[in-house]
This record gives structure tokens, C-alpha cells and sequence, in this order.
DNA sequence: ATGTCATTTTGTAAATGA
């Protein structure tokens, strides 16, 4: 089973991106942030190329700021539309999680609120945000919980600690919480598969930044004891953030192997057909 | 310090957010 979770920056603007990459890496559940769309809007524009490509879809989003989705051909039951206990922000809930059972884990599409900076207000709403996801984990051992953290979890997770000193991203409250949610038995896949790489998700769009490897490691897969043990691989997919009009995240890709019992999750029928190529001679 | 992109609007330039 193939598991990806992508910031998108607006999942309109990235149509032109995200079908064709659904088409070439063929994850079975992505999770998506930042699609900055209402549902009735998601649903306009996506539910028939998903539906076409054998998804099921659960978009939770308000139209302006934020919007998370999850997407599976292993199944999507129970959907929960919002963090439990979840703080409010400005006196709204901000779509910012949504959680369904896809092949057989409970996984989560998170977009953890940006925090700004350690004196501005959304940054304690950021720390609350993170209490109340650590304190909405079910079974750890069959939670995934996938997407934008907004916090980069070591010093080696950004390209230049000595210029994010006391930014938002990297303090001690924001990478305690992290640690916090990882004491439950979560674990950074990613990190565990690479521990001594410069592997980043996020690069500004500006100054040229991708091209310089000058990034963070914000976007993070953190999994239970049973799809730890199962990692076949993990990767960033930088080719998405390659090219015309891309986001400013790239893709994060887990594959996990069978469960012990051989069951690969439900049989879902392959996406259209695609024409038969001509003989050539 | 602040080179981009995406959003919205007492709207087509400026604000807000990341």
C-alpha cells in the first residue's frame, strides 16, 4: 500500500500537477493540506477525476484559508470531519484534520497551523492545535497521522538553524510537541528510513531556494507500531516540486508492505484504460 | 535583508498569509 500526504497550495491551481502525478505514482491514500477550497468547490472540480481513478474522497476545507482531504482506493470509513477538541481560532474551527480508516489504519490528513511567531497569538493556538491532536490518537498502533507539521523536527531538518533561531518551526514548545505525539509509539518514517540525510520537503518559492537545496522538512509521516514495521520505503518525491507551476511542497511517499496475514487490503479495479498503442514495425 | 505565489476585494493594486 502506498501512502503519500502533499501540501498542494491551493488544489485548483495544482489540477494541472496533481492528476497527472496521481496517474505516475499511483498512491492508494494521499492526504492532501492546503487545498484552500470550499467542499462544494473540491467536489466541482475533483470528484470525477478522482472518482474516474478509483478514489473515494473526504474533503473537509472553507474556501479561503486552509482545507485538508483524504483520498483512498483501500477504503474510507468513518470519516471525522474535525479534531476533537480542536481550539478555535479567531472564534472559528479552521479546517485543519480529517480522519478516515483506510486500509485498515486510521489515518489522519493534518495542516497544523503555522504559528507565525513565538509572540503572535497563532503560535499559541499552534501549541493547543498539537495538544489536542496528541490527545485525539485512538490505537497508536494503527494511527498514521500525515501532513504539513510545521515543525521542522531536528536542527538537520532545516538548511540553516543559525538563521531559524527562535522562528516558529523549530522551538523547543513546538518540537517537545512533536516529541510528544512520537512518545505514543508514532514514528518519523521518513527520518527513520534516512537518518543521516539532507532530505526537505518545503522550499520558499523565493530566491531561488529549491535549486539551492535550501529547504525544511516540515511535512511529516508519523506512524504506529503496525505501518512502522511494515516500511518497504519512504521518500520525497522532488520531481513534483520541479517544473512549471509547482507547490511549494513536494509530495512525501511511505509504501508499506503487506500486512503479516498477506492481505494487500481490497481488490480496487485499475483506473481507465488507457488506449492501446499501435503496433509499430 | 526579504528575490514568490495564492488569496481576496467598498477590486484590476493592495492587503494578507505562508
Amino acid at each position: 500500500m502506498r501512502l503519500a500526504t502533499w501540501n498542494v497550495n491551493s488544489a485548483l491551481v495544482r489540477l494541472p500537477r496533481l492528476l497527472p502525478w496521481l496517474d505516475e505514482r499511483a498512491p492508494d491514500v494521499v492526504c492532501l493540506q492546503e487545498t484552500k477550497l470550499s467542499d462544494e468547490a473540491f467536489a466541482e472540480a475533483f470528484d470525477a477525476p478522482l472518482k474516474e481513478r478509483g478514489y473515494e474522497v473526504a474533503h473537509v476545507g472553507e474556501g479561503r484559508w486552509n482545507g485538508v482531504a483524504l483520498l483512498s482506493r483501500v477504503g474510507l470509513a468513518d470519516v471525522e470531519r474535525a479534531l476533537p477538541g480542536a481550539p478555535l481560532f479567531a472564534d472559528a474551527l479552521e479546517a485543519r484534520a480529517v480522519t478516515a480508516t483506510c486500509g485498515g489504519l486510521r489515518v489522519t490528513s493534518v495542516y497544523v497551523p503555522n504559528g507565525r511567531s513565538p509572540d503572535d497569538p497563532h503560535y499559541a493556538y499552534k501549541l493547543e492545535w498539537l495538544a489536542a491532536l496528541r490527545a485525539a490518537v485512538g490505537d497508536p498502533a494503527t494511527t498514521v497521522i500525515a501532513g504539513d507539521m510545521n515543525i521542522a523536527p531536528t536542527d538537520d531538518d532545516v538548511w540553516d538553524p543559525a538563521l531559524f533561531v527562535d522562528s516558529t518551526h523549530v522551538t523547543p514548545p513546538e518540537r517537545d510537541a512533536l516529541a510528544a505525539l512520537q512518545g505514543l509509539g508514532l514514528h518519523d518514517v521518513v527520518r527513520d528510513r534516512w537518518p543521516a540525510d539532507r532530505v526537505f520537503s518545503y522550499w520558499d518559492y523565493r530566491a531561488g531556494r529549491f535549486h539551492q537545496d535550501m529547504g525544511m522538512r516540515i511535512d511529516l509521516v508519523l506512524a504506529g507500531a503496525d505501518p512502522a514495521g511494515r516500511v518497504a520505503a519512504t521518500w520525497i518525491d522532488r520531481k513534483a516540486r520541479k517544473g512549471k507551476g509547482p507547490s511549494d511542497h513536494a509530495p512525501v511517499i511511505v509504501d508499506l508492505d503487506t500486512a503479516p496475514d498477506g492481505d494487500i487490503g481490497p481488490v480496487v479495479p485499475p483506473p481507465s484504460t488507457p488506449a492501446k498503442l499501435p503496433h509499430r514495425r
